[in-house]
This record gives structure tokens, C-alpha cells and sequence, in this order.
DNA sequence: GCTGGACCTGG
DNA sequence: CAGGTCCAG
């Protein structure tokens, strides 16, 4: 296709600490699209989280990843600077694996058995709104349907991105005004979202009124949140974040750690505190130890209403227990953990998942094709 | 405050 | 059941 005129630009990764198949696949971000021929990965992607989307692709061999803008809109250097920041970069990975083997050897000490998993060591740096969205729709949910929830609510109320030279259009990421402005819950709940359709209009609607209330209309959602959160410690982030429509302490902590960069945060679910009771003998019973922990916590979130209302606090000691263990990047370990239990429990392996996603990607052209004339 | 259901949908 | 959240009692 266009490959031929594509310039592609690349920088020095090594596979072993980074694979983006992986990466890119696990259940952080929802919207890459995989093409088994090239291998290259394609998103549309807001470069500098305001009004103007890039198409960017992807792909990678054993020392470098590749990576170029189709329709190139923005400066190339406004690209370099995201791919460094979407995929954080200048990370040493390597060195969070040396802090990670003297805090927590019993599980890190052992290389040969962590070393396949360090290619997903990687939190990605993503879109705070789109961030948001997503995991709003993963709750009690599965990964190839919160693909398809993604691409759905980009066809429904996104912009299409002319020129990107693609079989299936591609569409911008749709802002909270677009979304209140094109979609209601029943034309979410007929395109499949269930009952997060009141979420994902309820949560557009709250993000309207914020930026109206504080003045700041002329930012985007991104920006809002960025400049509404950023620097805050993370019990004040937490409270806000939870108080949007079907946020609770895990779509949280998934926002914050993903969207925000608040990379000690744990998210806590039901793979967390399986690995928890399991491997570190967190006791889900009421030991005095844990009732004095608890009873500490209620005492520090009299301040956070939210927080109190929506909180489960043996699960919050859970976090606490990775974070203090594994440290500031902790939200990093956790993802190691993650692609190994996932990995093993609903039988993810590379190529199959290539393959699926391609299936998943063609139903959802068809569906939205019907959708949008439905809509309409 | 805490606990148990209900909740959309698809593999 | 799936990387939960909400609401009633």
C-alpha cells in the first residue's frame, strides 16, 4: 500500500525489554489495529492531546522499533517526542528489574523464569481521556469486547481522518463534546456498550460541566484533566477521578496509572488479589493487624467523601502492599504479573491474537457501517 | 457502614 | 465468566 512512500523513523529498543505485540495486545490500550502482513501496528493518535489526530504506525524487530506518521499533520518532532513518551523511554527498564530483585526476590530473583516476561514490562503513556473512556468500558468485561466498545465509539461520534490510505477508515478519538452532542444511552446501549452506555454519557456530560465551571472550555479533555490533576498527590487524584459515573477504585487506578503517569499505583483486581492471597499470603481474613490498618485508612480518607463512598479497603491495603514493596514504579511490576497470569489463564499467545484481532476488526467495519445508518 | 445481587453482551 | 460498579436493604 503505502509503505513504499512511507519514512519511516526508528530509535534503538531492545526487544527483550520492549515488545510492542506484546504491549500493545495485553489490555492497556485498545485501539491499535495489527496488520499480519506488513506487522505493522495503526492507531489514530492525538500526538499532542489537542484538536488535530495523527495516524501513526508501528512496528519493531530485535534492536529497533519503527515508527512514522501517514497523514503526518503535526511536526515530526512533536512524533519523536510521543513515541518517547507513550512508550516512556527513558525508563531504565533494566534497573527496575535490579530494584524489583532486592525487594521482592522471592519472585524477581529467579530471571530465567521472569525473563520472557520483561518484554512486557511497560506501562504506555496514553491519552488521560481516552484513557478514561476505555476503562470505563472494561469493567467487568473482556478484552476483545473493550476493543470493539473503543473502535464503536470512535465510528459513532469520531471524526473519519481523511487520506490515511486504509481498506477500513480510521476515525479521531471522539472529545466529551462530541459524544453528548452525537450519542445517547440508548444509542450506545444499541451498539452493544450494555449498561456502561449511562457511564460513558454521564462521565461526557460531567467533563463538559468541570471545564464550564472552571473557565476552561477552550481545553481539551486531556488538558482539562492534566491540568485539573496533574501534581496532585494521589489520594486527591483518586477522589476526583472517582467521582465520575462508573469510576471505581480499579477504572481509577487504571486512569491514573496509565492516563496520568502515576506509575506506583497498583490497579487491584480480581488478578491482583488472586496473585495477592495467592503468592504473598495476604490474608482475606480479619486478622487485628488488618483491622488496625483499616481503621488507619478510614481515619486518612475522612478528607475524601468519594473515596469513602466508593472504596473496598481490603483491596486498598492490597495496593498499598505492592506499592510498598515494589516501589515507585510498582504500577510497572504489576503489568509483569498481569501478562503472566493472563497469559496463562485465557490461553493469550502471540499469534493467535494477531489473527483475532483481525476478525474482530473486520466485524466491527461491517457492524459500523449498519450502525451509522442506524443512527442516522 | 457493609454486603449481596443485578447488570449488558459474547465467546 | 470477563481486568467492576452501583444500588438497595
Amino acid at each position: 500500500m503505502t509503505s513504499g512512500v512511507d519514512k519511516w523513523f526508528k530509535i534503538a529498543v531492545n526487544i527483550k525489554y520492549l515488545d510492542i505485540s506484546t504491549v500493545l495486545q495485553i489490555g492497556q490500550s485498545f485501539r491499535w489495529v495489527y496488520n499480519g502482513e506488513t506487522n505493522e501496528y495503526i492507531s489514530s493518535i492525538n500526538l499532542d492531546h489537542d484538536k488535530t489526530f495523527d495516524i501513526v504506525k508501528l512496528k519493531q524487530d530485535d534492536k529497533f522499533m519503527y515508527y512514522t506518521s501517514v497523514n503526518n499533520n503535526n511536526n515530526k518532532q512533536l512524533l519523536h517526542t510521543w513515541v518517547r513518551s507513550y512508550f516512556l523511554l527513558d525508563i531504565d527498564r533494566k534497573q527496575l528489574f535490579e530494584h524489583w530483585k532486592i525487594k521482592d526476590p522471592k519472585h524477581f530473583s529467579n530471571l530465567s523464569h521472569i525473563e520472557p516476561l520483561c518484554s512486557s514490562c511497560c506501562i504506555l503513556q496514553q491519552d488521560p481521556w481516552e484513557t478514561l473512556l476505555s476503562f470505563i468500558c472494561s469493567s467487568n468485561n473482556n478484552i476483545s469486547r473493550i476493543t470493539k466498545m473503543c473502535h464503536t465509539l470512535t465510528e459513532l461520534a469520531g471524526d473519519e481522518i481523511p487520506n490515511c490510505d486504509q481498506l477500513s477508515p480510521l476515525y479521531t478519538f471522539p472529545n466529551s463534546g462530541q459524544i453528548i452532542k452525537v450519542l445517547t444511552e440508548s444509542i450506545l446501549r444499541e451498539n452493544g456498550f450494555g449498561y456502561r452506555a449511562k457511564y460513558i454519557i454521564e462521565t461526557a456530560k460531567k467533563i463538559v460541566d468541570l471545564k464550564l465551571k472552571d473557565g476552561m472550555m477552550e481545553l481539551s479533555d486531556s488538558q482539562y484533566l492534566k491540568w485539573k490533576i496533574s501534581g496532585s498527590p494521589y489520594l486527591e487524584a483518586r477522589e476526583f477521578a472517582l467521582a465520575f459515573s462508573g469510576v471505581g477504585p480499579k477504572v481509577a487506578d487504571c486512569f491514573l496509572l496509565m492516563g496520568m503517569g502515576y506509575h506506583d499505583v497498583v490497579p487491584v483486581d480480581v488478578h491482583v488479589n488472586r496473585i495477592a492471597q495467592r503468592d504473598y499470603k495476604i490474608t482475606s481474613g480479619s486478622s487485628n493487624n488488618k483491622k488496625t490498618q483499616i481503621a488507619k485508612l478510614k481515619l486518612e480518607y475522612t478528607k475524601y467523601p468519594t473515596t469513602r463512598r466508593k472504596i473496598n479497603f481490603d483491596l486498598d491495603l492490597i495496593r498499598l502492599f505492592f506499592r510498598d514493596l515494589w516501589g515507585a514504579y510498582s504500577g510497572w511490576a504489576q503489568a509483569i504479573f498481569f501478562a503472566k497470569e493472563v497469559g496463562s489463564t485465557s490461553g493469550i499467545v502471540d499469534g493467535s491474537v494477531s489473527k483475532r484481532k483481525l476478525l474482530i476488526k473486520t466485524e466491527d467495519d461491517n457492524s459500523a457501517v449498519t450502525k451509522r445508518i442506524k443512527v442516522k
